[in-house]
Formats: C-alpha cells, structure tokens, sequence
DNA sequence: GAATGATCTATACATTGTCAAGATAAGGGC
DNA sequence: GCCCTTATCTTGACAATGTATAGATCATTC
C-alpha cells in the first residue's frame, strides 16, 4: 500500500489535488476566527503552505473567492429557515430561526449582509432565492391559500417579515449601534417578543379567521 | 485688500489653514460620488493638493477619519428622527424618515451600519444614543405615558420599532438580496403598508384605548 | 514515452496605510 | 524686531496586499 495517507496529508507535493475546496475551507477557518477583515489571499495561501499566487488558478480574484463563500454562506441560511418552514407554526418558528443563525453565525452573516459585493454571483442569487421563497410560504401558509392569493398582500407581509427578522438579527451581530439599544444573547427574550408583535399585527390585519392552515382547492 | 480670497482658495500655501475640515469634506465627496470603497487616505490627500503624509496630523490613522466620518452621519440620521419626533403621529412619522434617509443617504446609511469599527467613539456613541432616545420617546407618546412606565414593554416595542424600520432601510440599500424581495423606489408603497402591519400590532397588542397621547400625571 | 494542458512557483509591480526625518510657517517671549 | 518653540507639511521609505507574467513541475492522453 503505497498510498496509505492520501486523504490525510496532500502536503509536500506540487499539486496539491485539491487546492479550491481547501482555499474555501481555510478562508471559512480565518473568517470564523478572525473576522473578514484579517481574510487575505495571501495569508489562506500561506496557511495552506502553498504559494501566494497559487490561489489564481482557482479564483480569479479576491472577489471571486468571496462570492463563493457568500454563495455557500447563503445556502447555510436558506437550509436553516428552509428547516424552519417544516415545523408547526412555521412562521414564528422562522423568524427565530433567522434570528439564530445570526447569533451561531456573524461572520457569515455580515459576509451576507454587510459586504459591497457590487453584483451577485447567479449561484449567490439561486441560493438566496431558497431562503426569501421560504419565507414567502412559510406566510402564505401563515394566512392560508385564499389570502395568499393576493400578491400585494402576501408581499406585504413577507417584506414586514423579512425586515423584522433582519433588523433584529442586525441588533445582534452589529457592532455599530446606540448603547442603550438591547441587544447580544441576554436580549433573546426581548426580541422573541418583538417579533410576536408583528405577528400580531398580522393576525389583527386579517381579522379573526387567519390562520386556517389549510383550504379545500377551490 | 491684499486677501480678498482667503475663503476660496487657501491653496499653494505650505499650511493648507483648515486641513481638518477639508479633509472632512473631500472624503465625503469621494464616498458620495464613488463609495466608501474608493476612500483612501492618498486620494482624500491628492484632491486637496496636499501630501499623502498630511492628514496623519489630523487624523492618526484612517480608522480616526472613519469614526469622525461615522460620528457625522450618526447625527445627521439623529437629526432626521428628531424632526420627525415633533409631528403628530410620531411614530409612523419617524419609521418612514429611517427610510427615507437610507433612501437618501445610502452611503452614510453604509457607513453608520456596515462598516466594521470594533469599536465606536465616545462621539459616536453620542449621537447615536440620540437617534435611540428619539424612537424610544416616540414609542413612549404613542402608547401613553401610563403603559410607558412599564419598561420591558417600552424596550419590546422600541426594539420591534427599530428593527422593523432597520429592516426595511436595509431593503433599499442592500445590495446583496434575493432578486425576488422587493426593493429599492417602487418599492416604497409597500415599505410603508410593512411598517403599519407593525403599528396594528402594537394597538392589538396594547388594546382599544392605547393611542390615548396625553395622560394627568399621577 | 512524448506532447499537451493544468497546476504551482518565483518575481515583479501598483496601491495603500503608516512611520520617520527634515523643511516650512506661525506664534509667543525677550 | 528677533529668536525659539510648536504645529504643520513634505519627502522618502517600508510592509502588506492584490494582481500580472514567465517559467517550472506534474498529470493525463495519445
């Protein structure tokens, strides 16, 4: 067996066999321990012992290699809220999710949110499309199928859902904010609370009988 | 009169006269014409006609022009919440100005909230207070001064205010999306229904009398 | 086994932030 | 009015980074 340690040790050679998944898992390792702003193409280059413009062959530049992290960050998120849609009472259910994939996750988060990427990669728009499509069923559902049969209404709240649980996932990973404003793990309740009140207002705007599940096809 | 043009062109002088503020000012004109990307410490210096060396008597590092930078639009923003704080209906006055100065101002909206400090200055964190203490007042008038006294509720509303009003700011500046989520101009009918689905919940969740304005006071 | 293409190295260059040393101007004390 | 101190500005330099190019090495195919 000559062999033996192909998966374990690809080090040493001048081919490193699988350079473009190891940039993206070493840039993922630097970004979750050190922030993005400490991500360079020269330092992923280094800690994988290869050299510095090693990395062209497989991203073309800085912004290629970002927009594959961000593509794959954006399916992590749209996996989590599409996780969320299963549940009963779907809708709450994915708003916290939101929420809580920003406290597991800031880095990818502000690699989401917070960075100019100027225009998005088709693979970055397919997967960010999953996660407003599951927010928009998880409404529809919310306010059942002849409700959801109104566009402008179902967009109205579905925009009133996604800004709620951005703006409060943004109050736990952002940095930048009033002192006096709650926020970080000990405001969880605070913001679970927050949310319920847009759900209220919802279920207010509907009048009683909202939140039928489910309608025989007309 | 030997200077008649002391104002306008202090240029060709070895002391610039009002350095500090002129850098202020070119680098907001650089980050308003071409983002916060193109600032650079050497453009901000070349526009002026001034060394690259320059601005580091004024400015220690470029993180210090950033803060002042930060600092300034903080309270602008804090200006825009306050004047809505003095018209009737404060509230949805005040969700629709977060809006519209990110409508405005997309750049500074970028910089007060994208931007990765580490940590704000004790300027910064003045002004910002102020817009914070602007929403919060306007959510204290809303619901009356009885319910306001309680101040768990006062932080959920407050927090449900801004995050929803955070959200949708975030809508019309974000660039990183999904395609199906309505945004930008068009979208701002829609926008401002998101926020009132917000201010139902807060009267359903507040009951029949809680728009009352004015109470005696105990 | 040789040719071809993919992959990697080494070198070089431009941009940017930052620092240090010296030049210039402004203001205060004599 | 003149000199000394200080603030301000210039110049040159350096390190880090992204990126381009030329050449070396390996893998694959014929």
């Amino acid at each position: 067996m000559p062999t033996a340690r192909q998966k374990k040790k690809p080090v040493d050679r001048y081919h490193h066999g699988d350079l473009r998944n190891a940039l993206i898992a070493q840039a993922w390792a630097i970004i979750d321990k050190r922030g993005q702003s400490a991500l360079s193409m020269r330092a992923v280059a280094e800690a994988l012992g290869v050299s510095h413009g090693a990395p062209a062959h497989h991203f073309a530049d800085k912004d290629a290699l970002l927009s594959e992290l961000r593509t794959q960050a954006w399916g992590a998120f749209a996996d989590a809220l599409e996780s969320a849609g299963d549940a009963p009472d779907a809708l709450r259910h994915m708003g916290r999710a939101y929420v809580a994939y920003a406290l597991a996750h800031p880095q990818r988060m502000a690699l989401i949110f917070r960075s100019s990427s100027g225009e998005q990669s088709p693979e970055t728009e397919a997967q960010s499309m999953r996660a407003w499509a599951a927010l928009s069923t998880a409404v529809a559902r919310h306010i059942g199928p002849t409700r959801a049969a109104d566009q402008r209404l179902l967009s109205v709240l579905s925009v009133a859902a996604w800004a709620q649980a951005h703006g409060l996932a943004m109050l736990w990973t952002d940095v930048n904010l009033p002192p006096g404003l709650p926020h970080g793990k000990s405001a969880q309740p605070l913001h679970d609370a927050a949310l319920d009140v847009l759900y209220a207002g919802m279920t207010a705007m509907l009048g009683p009988a909202s939140s039928t599940p489910q309608d025989p096809p007309a």
